[in-house]
DNA sequence: CCGGTATGTGACAACGTTGTCATCCATTTC
DNA sequence: GAAATGGATGACAACGTTGTCACATACCGG
């Protein structure tokens, strides 16, 4: 294998000067076509391709056209749409993305920016999984832009981009309110996260607005997976004065929610909207009513937020919530059953 | 914003000189213990970060420790699966990963690779789109290493590491034989996608062993998406003589024949196998039978075969195969019906 | 007390590129 | 016809780091 080639190598082979190969690649003008001309030959025939790094370098503008995502798993569905709305702007921009998952790890997410700010990225967008945030202030510091998503960071103040979690829950609660509901339980995600809390509170909001007593026996927080769903569920259909719907705040609640209403046999009986859609909810039977997130969206908003920040890196720090849309497939129009 | 701080910056705050903090930033011993604590005290007081883009310009070894993954799409769940596993490998031995979608479109495959050669990575990893990889030749020679993921590449040597295509749907086939089936159809991708190919074979491997006539009228290719998929369905279950039982030989078109299949209420009478998993098939009623890929483990070993190939370039190129492993969750278990 | 070795530290060049400035030659201008 | 202008090209330093080598000091054995 031999040596890459450098503008060095295409310079001798063109027989003009490092620095004219420097323009020709960069497209400056001034110089003349059958320089331009030799210079192309001469790079196409050594397969040359810039060297990016060394051009960041030397570069006054010190802009390396390469971001860090940080995102809590890349292979969650969110997760994943939410890059697929990074990528997508970012292509447009000419920019790369280096990702990775945190898996909730908050030590894994100050490892990942400093591996990150050491590669010089221009911004880092991150789906924060720490809860204390004051450490980034010495990126920014070092021109870093950030941006995060999906959930606001504490103790640092930064742009950031939400799905409108209050309102949209209000929205799925009073959906079954509207079809006339109002023994409504609710299953959510850990209180010590900040959008099951709002989440929870958009709950509280619309039981409010109707009027309807909150019960403390439908409440239930601080579950976080499938399995402990499906427990919650079994327990509330085993309550003398079961709930006739239930509100799951969460992806994998909603799941969890669904198998344990078919196991029980329920899953025509009791009513159920779920925050966040997933792949073949429609297919369900019922098909699962949701408030869907557009993660997407949230994505190409962030990138885009992170691209005005380089632009204007004092401009003051803005929230941005992406609205939610609650898709009605059945589960959640199913009428009381007494 | 002030200018990162740099090692001369450190070198200067803590009075010795620049190669001394190099020394120290990079664990080199033989720099005495009072020196070491002073420059540590010196980068932490300034936030310094190592800039990696400079080292690796300068180091001999000349790798970056960084990797491009280029994948059909990023939100899709088997690229984002294989993005996974590829990400366990290259956080153990730190390596940053580049990740793009090509969205199936050659021409994005290409400019992807020429971005990624000029950042300079080690490395690529591909699940192909282009039907013809001459062209990374030029990569090689210039030392970059690389590995396809799902398909494998025509016109151009690499390692490869697939599913088993072919002896994964030949099992699916089988197991619908076993449960008596022989009126079986299949349902596949274009015939122009290699592995589309390779389970159309293995459909085929099975019925021959079983001494079952393949009906022409069953066989339907160059099907892509649930629509289509629901559409061919819906004319199989209209043959005067139709099939007992379906192998869906993609994903999609898993889908969509579920969808088809519970809109004609034949969920339950006709059995349905299909290849590579999907989230909530084990919800549906029946729950989906299939034969599951594991793209985490592909994405694992394509990752660690990378870093085989950084450090024998010249080894010979080898293909893997991940074996598939069959579901049963009730609709590739559903008897003829007649 | 000398020469030799080991140890810690720094000066300097180099990685591949771009910014700055100087040079050269061909025009244009008075 | 000399001077001024402008356009094309190149020489050189610099970006932030590491590899190489030289130097200074300390230690050792004879």
């Amino acid at each position: 294998m031999r040596a890459r080639p450098t503008m060095r190598d295409v310079a001798a082979l063109a027989g003009v000067s490092l620095k004219t190969v420097s323009r020709v690649v960069n497209r400056e003008d001034g110089v003349s076509d059958d320089l331009v001309a030799k210079v192309e030959r001469a790079a196409t025939q050594l397969d040359y391709r810039p060297n990016l790094t060394a051009s960041n370098l030397r570069r006054s503008d010190r802009k390396t056209g390469t971001w860090g995502l940080l995102l809590e798993d890349v292979a969650n569905p969110f997760s994943s749409a939410v890059h697929r709305g990074v990528e997508e702007v970012a292509r447009e921009l000419g920019v790369a993305v280096f990702t990775a998952s945190m898996d909730e790890d908050p030590e894994r997410e100050r490892e990942l920016v400093a591996t990150f700010s050491s590669r010089r990225v221009d911004a880092l967008i991150i789906a924060p999984t720490a809860t204390e945030h004051a450490y980034l202030a010495n990126e920014v510091r070092n021109g870093i832009a950030v941006v995060f998503v999906d959930r606001p960071a504490s103790g640092f103040d930064a742009d950031c981009v939400v799905t409108d979690n209050r309102v949209g829950s209000a929205a799925a609660t009073r959906h079954l309110i509207e079809h006339g509901h109002k023994r409504i339980a609710f299953i959510g995600d850990y209180a010590s996260i900040a959008t099951a809390n709002e989440r929870y509170q958009g709950y509280v909001d619309a039981m409010a607005e109707a009027g309807v007593q909150l019960r403390p026996e439908f409440v239930t927080r601080d579950v976080h997976n499938a399995t402990q769903a499906a427990t919650v569920v079994h327990a509330l259909l085993s309550l003398d004065d079961a709930p006739t719907a239930i509100f799951a705040a969460q992806n994998l609640i909603t799941m969890g929610t669904v198998e344990a209403l078919r196991n029980s046999g329920a899953q025509h009986r009791i009513a159920l909207v779920g925050f966040d859609d997933f792949a073949m909810a429609n297919l369900l039977d019922p098909g699962v009513s949701v408030v869907a997130q557009d993660p997407r969206a949230i994505g190409r908003l962030a990138a885009t937020l992170v691209n005005e920040r380089l632009a204007h890196s004092n401009a003051p720090a803005s929230v941005h919530v992406v609205p939610s849309v609650l898709i009605a497939r059945g589960s959640g129009e199913i009428a009381p059953s007494n």
